[in-house]
DNA sequence: TCCTTTTCTTGAACTGGTTCAAGAAATCAT
DNA sequence: ATGATTTCTTGAACCAGTTCAAGAAAAGGA
């Protein structure tokens, strides 16, 4: 049924028999076109999305009106407000598809039920966050020690196909830039 | 045997009767000096720390041969290197006590052991996890969308008595400028 | 195809924060 | 107590990255 999350999930954790006859029964596959939301600021996260295909991002409007993207997510990424999901308070964060993409849903209200049958789970969601944990404070780290520049050429080598794939000024939001001055380090690099 | 950390675990899971003895099964208390190392920079992280009483910071060295904080953590936080931890390979960061520590440790090769026999365990380590992921990921939104002085303001209005605790240059580090910059902050401030 | 919207570029003036250096104050060990 | 170490302060010169404004190029839709 969910070719791609069942590999995924097999990566980290041992799925017993049977296993993907029940996560059919808990999960949903949903569609989204380029640009519709997957969860809109002001509103109470109720799901928890893994691209199959496709591309997301999540982002914030600032006091000035910009937006600020927190988190991307591709292929085999889940992507949500874990804050806002967990709590059930209005998140801060709007979730978008930069791409058509399509997702396997896991709602809130099912969570629970289907990490009760499927108890292994639970070892895979705590994996996969303890990963993303590591990767988040590393982040951090990367962006206290490097200039926006170095930042941006990290980005550029380690995700080569990415980098096409979505807008530079999405590109420089993430990187913690303007987008002026992503302009200016491209001309810097061609000229 | 572990107050603190049983009653932190059932903030986020039911721990079945008798778990208190299987826990003490598998896991040690441990007491560090103020500036003893639970992990140096090099080595291959092999435990998770449960902070009882006291305070750490994980940090690594620069190229310009200076500490980066990347985390503190006081009493109910887990630290440990995530990435080191599961790929077992040398961690770059090192964690040291800031004041005299007590910490309850969970060593890797007793992990997998300890959630078999107590299933429930894998629920509260994915929920903290998560938690801790919210904070990282909102931690990153945060430094974008505020000055070095607006970030000062709001971790001393958060943490009021921690920032007694640690000397001012680790909180320089951790909110990511230097000693000298937050010294100017707060003339400006006392002025 | 042509018009509209989205995305990218360039320059000039400016600012938040760094660097270096030197000294002052506080804390620690004996 | 006293000397050694650790932590904090101050100033001047400097630079990475921002802001604002205006236009160019590319992509998308009927």
């Amino acid at each position: 049924m969910f070719p791609e999350l069942t590999a995924h999930i097999r990566k980290f954790a041992t799925l017993p028999e049977g296993a993907e006859a029940i996560l059919a029964d808990y999960l949903e596959v949903r569609a989204f076109r380029k640009k519709e939301f997957l969860l809109k600021a002001g509103q109470v996260c109720n799901a928890n999305f893994f691209i199959a295909k496709g591309c997301c991002r999540s982002f914030l409007i600032t006091e000035k009106d910009s937006e600020l993207i927190n988190h991307f997510a591709i292929e085999n990424w889940w992507i949500t407000d874990y804050f806002s999901l967990e709590s059930q308070r209005p998140s801060e964060y709007s979730i978008q598809a930069i791409e058509d993409t399509e997702c396997v849903v896991l709602y809130r209200n099912r969570q629970d039920a289907l990490f009760q049958e499927l108890p292994e789970l639970e070892r895979y969601f705590r994996i996969i966050s303890q990963k993303a944990l590591a990767a988040a404070l590393q982040r951090v780290t990367y962006i206290f020690m490097h200039s926006g520049e170095e930042r941006y050429e990290h980005f550029r080598q380690s995700f080569p196909e990415f980098v096409q794939r979505v807008p530079q000024y999405m590109l420089a939001s993430y990187l913690g830039f303007t987008p002026e001055f992503l302009s200016k380090i491209r001309a810097k690099r061609n000229g």
